[in-house]
Order: C-alpha cells, then structure tokens, then sequence
DNA sequence: TGACAGAATTGGAACGTTCCAAATATTTTG
DNA sequence: CAAAATATTTGGAACGTTCCAATTCTGTCA
C-alpha cells in the first residue's frame, strides 16, 4: 500500500527535469523535445503517476474540469435511461465524464443535486427539469459562466438552451392516423396542464382534429397525472360522457397503459373497442397486449444532441440560447385498431 | 455576469473575521462562536459563495472528495438502471455525488472510465464488471486505499468485496418449481460457460434436480449468448435432441425470451407445451406475452447494498474485502405453465 | 568567433481550501 | 486580583497543478 501519491515533483525529480516541463509533458505541448517527452511518459508509467484534475482545475480557475452533469427525473423510467446513455456516449468520446444523478421529481432533491454538482465544478449542466421547476432557478449556473442545457421539458421563459422532440407534431400525426380510421371523437387524456409539455400536445392534437375538419370539443381534454393511474382516471371520466369519444390520444405511454386497464375493467378492449395512442415509445410498448400505437421520440437522440450542444457552449466559452426541436414519428401498432393482434416474433 | 470567483478569502473581508474562521464555520465546527457563525453564513449567502470542493479535497491530501464512482455494462437495460437508481439513493443521502458511467461491455471503456474517475479522485468505486474482466484490474485501486465493490458479476480471485444476488439458491428454486409440475426433463438453456454467473447457476441447477431425483444430463446444458438471439439458438438445438426436455430454466431473462419465440416459430406455445422460467425479472418480464415466471433478483437492493457496503468501507479507512449474497425469489406467472394465462390487470 | 535566433527548459507565484501551532479574548478559580 | 483554564480566533504553510517570465541551451550566420 503505497501511502504518498506520486506527484509532478516525483516524476520530475525521477527523469531528471524540472516539474514544468512534466506539465508541459501531460498537456501535450509541442514545445518539449521529443526525447524528453518518451522519457518523462516512460518514468510516468513506471512510478504509477495518476494525474490530479483536482489541482489541475484549482489553477486553471474557472476553466475547464472536464465533468458534466446530468440531472434526470426519473432513472428507473427507461425513457431517462436512455437519454442518459445518449449524452454519455458523446460526453465520453469528448474525453468528459457525467456526473449522473436522479431527482425523482422532487425540486428540492433537484437544487441540492445542482449545489452539489456546482460545488465540484461541472463544465456544463444537462437537465430534465423537475416539475414545477422555476425558470429562474438556473440562473446562478448561467451568470457565473456554465452552460445549462435543458431536455425534454423545456422551461418557458428561462434564458438556457432546450433539446425537446417535436410535441406538436408528434401528437398532430397521432390524432391525424386516427382521424383516418374514421373516428370523429377523438379525446386527449392525461397530463398536467401547468406545463409546457401538455400545452405542446394539446395544441399538436388542436391542429391535428382542426386538419382532420372535426370540431374541438372542451369536454374531450381531460388532465390528470401523467401516470398509469392518471390514465385510469382520465377514461373512467371519458366514458360517461354524453357523446362518448371512440378513440383517445393520451399524454404518455403511462397514461395510455392506464387507459387500457381502464377500458379492460369496463369489458371494452383497447384496439377493438376504443383506439387508443400513447406518447414516448417506452420499451415496454411494444411488448404489451396489445401493443401500444405510440409516437416514437428517440431519447437517446435527444442526450446526445444535448450533449452535443452543450460541448458546443462550453468549448466557445459562451454561447448563445440555441433551442433544438428533434423529429418523432408515428408508430402503429395494435391500440390504435388498425392492426389485427398478430403476435409474431421473429427473433433471429 | 460575475467573472471573479467569491472565496473564502472575500467572505472573511466582509465579515470581519479571517478566513481560517470562515473555513471553520464551512466545516461546523463548535469551536466557534454562534454569533460569528451566523454572520458569516450570512454573507456567505449575500455575496453567493460556492464552496470550491476541488481546492479543500487537495489540501486533505487522500481524503474525501465525496465522489463515487459507479460504473455498468449496460444502462440500457433496466436491471442497471435500477441498480444505479440504488446505489444513488444511498450515495446522495449519505452527501456524496455519484459519476456514472456506462461501458457497452467494452472493456476498453471500462479501464478509461476507471481511470478517468480515478484522476478525478473518486473515493470509492462500484463497478458490474465488463464481461472478461480481469480479476487484478482493481489492484491499483484498492492499492491506492480506494475501496472498490463488484456488483451483480463476481470477480473469483479478486480482493474485492461483492455483493452478488443468490444465483445457485435462484436457479435452485426454479428447477425444484418445474419438478414439482412434473417436469422431468428439465434444460439449462443460455449464457456463457466462462463466467462465474454461469458457474453459479449451473450449479443451482444441478442441486435442483438433485434435489427432485433427477439425474443429470449433460447435453441438456446448452450455452449460447446471454441474449434473446442466443435463447432462440439453444432451444433449436434443445429440440432437436433425441430425448426432448419439456421445460428449461433459462440464464436469463433475455434468453427466456428468445426460448419463448424459438419456440413459437416451432407452433409451441410457450407456458402449455413447453415451460420456460427466466432469470433476473426485467421489468418486461410481467408485461410479456405469457407473462414471465422468472426469479426475481431486485437489482435496486443490490445497488443500496452495494453502496452501503462501499460507504462502511469509505468511512473505515481501509475494510476488508466482503462478500454480500442478496436472496432472490421465484416469482411464478404464467410461462411455466402453471397458470393459465389470465390477464387481469387491477390498475386501481 | 561573436552575436543572434529559435528551441527547450525552468523556478517561482498563483489557485482556494484546510491544517497547525500559536495568539488573543473571556471566564473561572483560589 | 493574579493565575489558570477555557473559548475563540488567527496567520502562515501546505496540497498538486499551471502559468509566466526568464533562463539556458542549441545551432546559424556574417
């Protein structure tokens, strides 16, 4: 157990030069003579030398550590997992590493996880922003120089770049399928309407009925948790209606898995008797019964053009609000009835 | 935009007090004066300080950074997505930062990572080894006084400490399930045979049919990759065998899964003609069409345990190298064919 | 050969904190 | 009230690196 750390002094006073130039040595400077260099690497090697970021970073104040982090709702979610591992490929490949961490939606656990980050000197933030969370509450990050870029949610009115799929025309296109598989009663269920979220959708599937020539109907919006229970809710609510809706596009996958247990409780089956359409894609809906017609919004695309965006900021020392919307698409499976069930895998 | 940093030396000027005082308070210390206290956190707050956490971790040379470092073959994959979520949960409440990194099983990936996290001064580390890992690849590490704890993957001749679930009890229960539904010809399907997981299993699986007085055959073990593609390959070879088996337990999960579309594109329907038990319980196990009987490993526990584990091991100084086994349980639905495939979803 | 340019090297000083030993203020005690 | 004990505070000197300006080495050219 060797007990001091091997230090730039060590390696100097091993290969006979000065602590300056082993610096010069570890930054790659063209300005050391090659021989010099193979030398100082060889006694590097040989003494075990770990190079210290800490001190490193402590010099070259305010410059660069070479950490980002990221700040997701939800890990367990395989949404986030995804996303997480879309900015960690491109994080990594810059020579960056991720401080990953998981607010579980909590705003509090949010601002002490961002403290904390801070404190050890991230380069840069990517965040999918608690709900409910101030727009104001990035602004310390921003004014003292580190880039924050949002994803997912964005956070209307807050001065930080954004990386959100293309809600309205996802939900737009969701809405229009359905319009042509003759229904005329469309509802949109879950979702909290406080955010900038649902006002997206809502509006992509206001375009999408008006496209469709159908009128809108107040009564066809029903909020609720963007949960599988709010989905339960939210069909329990449509289905006394006067005027019953024949087809819902919901806020999530979640809410839209609740929408079918909802219906399978009354004796109506999803994709037969009530077409029903998700948003995100998890991976779980593809597998289910029946398979879940979904938008399709690609997050691991979403964490490495967030990535990308913020290396971007940090390598120009500062750059501008940038706001990238990322394509989704129409994926139809079974919930939307215009397949039969044919449950054939074809595994190899 | 602020360009110069607040430190503890600003923070002293304005209070009237010296920055020795300052760092005292930082640290909660009693040795100082309530009144003094007070006032400082006060202009700690008007003047925004935040602490440099990279310049107090050089001074205490070795000691704490509050970083650990957690490192998995495969994010994407729930059961790791799950774990991290573990180790987060106790990491962040025990004040420390979690830097998360992902090795797609590369094990290339794996020694940059490690290092990386290591030049960034981690205090301890969490890995799920890269398959082929070898077992001295953490010497250095815990040479350094830098405890390290494998998770989910033993390392057999590593001196590191572990916590692994029960897969021998696992596999066990399984084996004995299907023997108590009659099963006489019980396959071991999936995995590779150079890993200690495998190892494991296996000999769960011949304590099983021990157990049940059941002999043991050797060409009902068949290997293939941990993967759906590799259940589909070694069912087609289970198959075709002379003496056919009527059921198998699987490596895996995955492979699970691609036993149950082998067996499809043979007109077999999973759970009735041939019965199928899995290994982990991924969250797609229970959606699944039959729903998966699998064992059940809650990747989540052995996250907070293995952080926990790490934790004692960061706060003692220097621990011994300790091996964890969590329990796992059998969790019966349908592909083993002892139940009929009722699909009643409660979501209430 | 001496001056000069370029290449390679180098000794501090700094970065923001913690630690130590020592100094000062406050209280207690005999 | 002096001395002793206790409670607070405090200036440096670290920690391991990078940066700057200055220095020492090379060779080149007139």
């Amino acid at each position: 157990m060797t007990k001091a750390r091997v230090t730039v002094i060590d390696i100097a006073k091993a290969a006979g030069v000065s602590k300056s130039t082993v610096s010069l040595v570890l930054q790659g400077s063209s300005l050391v003579h090659e021989g010099t260099r193979s030398k100082v690497n060889a006694v590097m090697r040989e003494l075990g030398y770990v190079y210290n970021r800490g001190a490193a970073n402590l010099r070259q104040a305010g410059a660069k550590s070479r950490i980002v982090g990221v700040v997701v709702n939800d890990l367990t979610n395989s949404f986030f997992a995804e996303l997480a591992v879309g900015v960690d490929m491109v994080v990594q490949s810059a020579g960056f590493v991720q401080f990953l961490s998981n607010t579980s939606e909590s705003i509090d656990r949010q601002r002490e996880v961002v403290a904390s980050m801070r404190e050890h000197g991230i380069s840069g933030l990517i965040v999918s922003p608690a709900r409910a969370t101030d727009a104001a509450d990035f602004k310390p990050l921003v004014a003292a120089g580190i880039p924050v870029v949002v994803v997912v949610r964005n956070l209307p009115g807050a001065k930080v770049s954004s990386v959100v799929s293309d809600n309205r025309a996802g939900m737009m296109s969701a809405v229009e399928h359905l319009a042509e598989l003759g229904h005329k009663r469309i509802a949109f269920l879950g979702g909290f309407p406080d955010t900038a979220v649902f006002d997206d959708r809502l509006a992509g599937y206001r375009s999408g009925i008006e496209a469709a020539g159908i009128d809108y109907h107040q009564e066809l919006v029903i909020s609720s948790a963007p949960s599988r229970a709010g989905g339960v809710e939210a069909i329990g609510k449509a289905i006394v209606l006067a005027d019953k809706p024949t087809a819902a596009v919901c806020f999530n996958d979640a809410v839209a898995f609740g929408v079918c247990d909802g219906l399978r409780a009354r004796r109506l089956e999803p994709g037969s008797d009530f077409a029903v359409v998700g948003f995100d894609d998890v991976i779980e809906a593809q597998a289910a019964v029946p398979a879940l017609t979904t938008v399709s919004v690609d997050p691991q695309g979403i964490g490495r053009r967030g990535a990308q965006l913020l290396l971007k900021q940090i390598n120009a020392g500062k750059a501008e609000a940038e706001t990238v919307i990322t394509a989704v698409r129409l994926v139809v499976r079974e919930s939307c009835g215009a397949r039969k069930s044919v449950k054939v895998e074809t595994g190899l």
